[in-house]
RNA sequence: GGGGGAGUAGCUCAAUCGGUUAGAGUCCCAGACUGUCGAUCUGGUUGUUGCGGGUUCGAGUCCCGUCUCUCCCGCCA
């Protein structure tokens, strides 16, 4: 009989029931009787209910034995009487009682709760990580990304993708987000990078005519954590065509993902092809260049309608430059006064000087806009926007990029208030035509705007004809309700060993202290800031 | 780097307007129990209310400082 286990704790069946049986795994529940008592054992596969009974020499240190404690166990295995089957467990109809019962690894009381739902603190969680992974929820999501993973790299197989390492010890590049560096030992003063993304590798497999490749790739960036973001190193999908259009590309992504998402998705999600929104188009009418178009709110620039109009703060303002953006709200007029003040103080907490609005009920036009309008004018406002009886229209005037930011908030917020946002489905679309080039806000001076690596639009033709601020790339970006898919998503419950907002691994104890003599084989010498009083 | 929120038992949380000995569940410890499956029942331990200072007859509660966590902004080609 093998050491550890004959069977798996997920696979034993009424069929099985007459034979010899061996299993290993973590005692999961225990329910002591007194002279009775049960485990359930639990393995990656499933549960098993052990019994021990009374006359056994084990049962005493069985009956002491914590949650959580690993154990081999030998026995028959019996069909359960007909009122003691669980029909809640695939294994609910058969039981191991047991003969031999060896403790492999006795637990002593956990800083964290196994079979619980309730997450514990953070720092705990991560601490004990192996602890954490243990339970259900977390140990299934695991399951699931290397499943997903797997079926990502069969399809972009199937579509002729040859996989390629590409190097973790690069050269810092310029562009972009912090480098994390690596001290040289052989080269006193240099350092390597690791790569914030194979952009270049990837291109020169093109060159070098390898034609399609991909990768799961790791990228690295020494940039500040957020909520849906892990600060340090990050997986994602990076592939390369040669001789390929922006169509050609987008026809293997979709596929790819839809292939995907119909395997391991429960919720609906847009077939391809997936809508394509210029960035132009995007920015205008969602205010952001990640939409979520779970919410069917789309903003219109009615900055025209208000130029010479009698609304003297708006018409100065946009001599001054400022834009005017509709915002509709679909079904607001059924909202009571407190929702329209509620929204008019967040959008003032945003930044908006102000947030002025038209509301259509019981045949009327209300708001403190309608003296500074023509009927005319509110009727083409009101076919403009697509709204109507029952809705309302609230209106941003501020700079462009200042009405952005807010209209997306206030978009956002409005669809969920509103009840009209879609739950429980995917939306995806491309977003195509990024500019090549951006101002910066503060200095006025011109740099990339989101890829250095990416083809202008027109070619190089384009670069040397066009007003810098004109040229469009071929550069996209795939979004799904609002996130970015190139990035990372959703962390601390997919990735295996995460670092915590502070960039520590709190497990591995990463990063870390070094001995001088390692300092010194680098040729580095800490320089530290003044330490902190220590209360 | 800037702003908001939070911090009470190992864990999840409660504690009225500032009021007397800070509670409950769970975990843990001891005991009872032969068919449970979140076993049940009885009893018990567990606290620098993050830390420091202040106001007050009296502070978990109010004020100031500080630390930690968290969310947002900056940053993220």
């Amino acid at each position: 009989m093998h050491p550890f286990r004959t069977h798996n704790c997920g696979e034993l069946r009424k069929d099985h029931a007459g034979s010899r049986v061996r299993l290993s795994g973590w005692v999961f529940r225990k329910r002591d009787h007194g002279h009775l008592l049960f485990f359930d054992v639990r393995d990656h596969y499933g549960l098993t209910q052990i019994v021990l009974q009374p006359d056994r020499d084990f049962f005493e240190d069985g009956r002491r034995l914590r949650m959580e404690s690993v154990i081999t166990v030998t026995g028959q295995l019996v069909l359960r009487s007909p009122d003691t089957v669980n029909p809640e467990m695939p294994t609910g109809e058969v039981e191991l009682v047991a003969e031999e019962l060896i403790f492999e690894s006795v637990s002593e009381p956990l800083p964290l709760a196994v079979d619980s739902d309730v997450d514990g603190p953070e720092d705990t969680r991560l601490r004990y990580r192996y602890l954490d992974l243990r339970r259900s929820r977390l140990h299934s999501n695991i399951v699931l990304r290397s499943k997903v993973i797997a079926s990502i790299r069969r399809r972009m197989t199937e579509h002729g993708f040859m996989e390629f390492q590409t190097p973790i010890l690069t050269s810092s590049s310029p562009e972009g987000a912090r480098d994390y560096l690596v001290p040289s030992r052989i080269h006193p003063g240099m350092f390597y990078a690791l790569p914030q993304a194979p952009q270049q590798f990837k291109q020169l497999l093109m060159v070098a005519g390898f034609d399609r490749y991909f990768q799961i790739a790791p990228c690295f960036r020494d940039e500040d954590a957020r909520a849906d973001r892990s600060p340090g190193e990050f997986y994602q999908l990076d592939l390369e065509m040669s001789f390929a259009t922006q169509d050609d590309v987008f026809a293997v992504v979709e596929d790819v993902f839809s292939g995907v998402f119909s395997k391991f998705a429960r919720q609906p999600f847009n077939r391809p092809p997936f809508p394509r929104l210029p960035y132009a188009l995007s920015m205008e009418r969602y205010g952001t260049d990640k939409p979520d178009l779970r919410v069917p709110i789309e903003m219109r620039n009615v900055t025209e309608q208000f130029r010479n109009s009698g609304f003297k703060i708006f018409s100065a303002a946009i001599d001054g430059g400022a834009v005017v953006r509709a915002l509709p709200g679909p079904g607001a007029a059924a909202q009571p006064r407190s929702f329209f003040d509620k929204l008019v103080a967040h959008a003032q907490d945003l930044g908006s000087k102000g947030l002025a609005y038209l509301v259509w009920a019981n045949g009327n036009v209300k708001g403190p806009l309608t003296k500074f309008l023509s009927v005319d004018q509110i009727a083409g406002l009101s076919q403009q926007c697509g709204v109507g009886e029952g809705d309302a229209l609230f209106f941003l005037c501020d700079r462009a990029e200042d009405v952005n930011r807010i209209g997306a908030d206030l978009r956002l917020r409005l669809g969920q208030s509103l009840g009209v946002m879609e739950q429980d489905a995917y939306r995806f679309c491309w977003i195509v035509d990024f500019p090549m080039f951006e101002k910066d806000p503060e200095t006025g001076a011109i740099g990339f705007s989101h890829n250095p690596f990416s083809m202008p639009q027109g070619g190089l033709q384009a670069l040397q004809e066009q007003a810098p601020m004109d040229v469009l790339a071929y550069q996209y970006d795939i979004v799904c309700n609002g996130l970015l898919l190139a990035g990372e998503k959703n962390i601390r419950e997919v990735i295996t060993f995460p670092m915590n907002q502070k960039a520590q691994d709190l497990m591995m104890g990463a990063p870390c202290e070094v001995s001088q003599q390692q300092l010194r084989e680098l040729h580095i010498k800490p320089d530290l800031p003044p330490a902190k009083p220590t209360a």
